[in-house]
DNA sequence: TTTTATTGATTGATCAGTCAATCAAAATTA
DNA sequence: TAATTTTGATTGACTGATCAATCAATAAAA
């Protein structure tokens, strides 16, 4: 079987597995042995294509974050005012597969891992910075510049938050009541301060 | 030194001595060792006493949770009105102790954990449920009961997402803008709806 | 003497990471 | 075209380190 080329599809395969097994597992300390399993492959061969764990495991955060990002940004395309864009945004985090308890749990995990990788804490904020940047410049346009980021602070917080209750899987919030709390939010806000 | 009555010396040094690693650490991927040197004693002391790592990690987060409990009913008890009451609530969340980048970081563990331990998952869940109703209760006088549990959802999953945001050491939102942020939407959503 | 506290030494399991060997396609040469 | 060499893909077997857990032994109170 060995053919030229296998490189790009077994390092995305390994790092689909690596997500996959993390969601499940709803840890990183997952085995290397598991990732390769499920991506049908040897330990070996993931040790051979990424060096070493952490990198796979870096690797596979930075794919999470691209499939985000593009969502967000395919979203963005399709909304024509400010309020819309902010909408988009809002509905993007809660949308399905961002939703999905496998996709929160590995967040949750990264989120975790941050304490001690350095490079999974810059991923995370620039996560947190793309979100509160986006939420600002369309508010901008609906009221004054530090209410602006105030109610983006609000936001980008209640977003968080809203996962992380999700992941306990006790709530009866699911995605629809999600965002309808956080429209309903953004709304009041804009009330409260502009016309 | 052997003298009688060491026993619950032991446990309290080893819970707190667990909760400090978990936090300088930021995971639960720490090792029995650190806990007990930490402690003073030898590692096989935390297991005669604890019978396995795990139990040692339950009573740590039972000892946590039991922590914010305490802090709340004491603040509860300064506080004479509903609204007085609700901002005790809020105000404990971020309170020096629990707002400490090290027991947010142990947070951060123990919700990262609850995926894969129901026990852990358990306590979490308690504690969801407990500020929700802490919520809830001073509310219902102010406003409709459905909608004071609206605000409560809304209330909860932004303490919630300001913790997750705070633990990545990025945003600016000190303990104070917290509070600011967290009162301000229990103001707002409250002047839309009663009077 | 019995009970409680305490530890050093050890075990067994788990894993990340390494390495030498294999296999088949591709490239090169004859 | 046929024979060869080279190269990339792949793995099984191994190593070294780490750790939770155990246990037998010791020491000091009761």
């Amino acid at each position: 079987m060995p053919k030229v080329g296998m490189e790009p599809m077994r390092r995305k395969a390994l790092v689909d597995a690596a997500l996959r097994v993390i969601g499940d597992h709803g840890s990183l300390s997952v085995t290397m042995s598991e990732i390769a399993k499920q991506a049908g492959v040897s330990p070996a061969l993931a040790h051979h294509y990424f060096g070493s764990k952490e990198q796979l495991l870096i690797e596979t955060i930075r794919s999470l974050l691209k499939q985000l990002r593009d969502d967000v940004v395919t979203a963005l395309k399709a909304a024509a005012t400010p309020r819309a864009r902010l909408s988009a945004v809002i509905r993007v985090s809660f949308h399905a597969d961002q939703f999905a308890p496998q996709t929160i749990a590995a967040w949750l995990a990264f989120y975790a891992e941050a304490q001690r990788s350095e490079e999974t804490r810059r991923f995370l904020v620039i996560y947190a910075r793309r979100l509160r940047s986006n939420l600002v410049a369309n508010l901008k346009p609906l009221c004054p510049l530090d209410v602006a980021e105030h109610i983006a602070e609000g936001v980008a917080a209640m977003i968080d938050g809203l996962y992380i209750r999700q992941s306990l899987g006790s709530t009866r919030v699911g995605a629809e009541a999600s965002i309808a709390l956080t429209e309903d939010y953004v709304t009041i806000q804009l009330r409260g301060t502009a016309r």
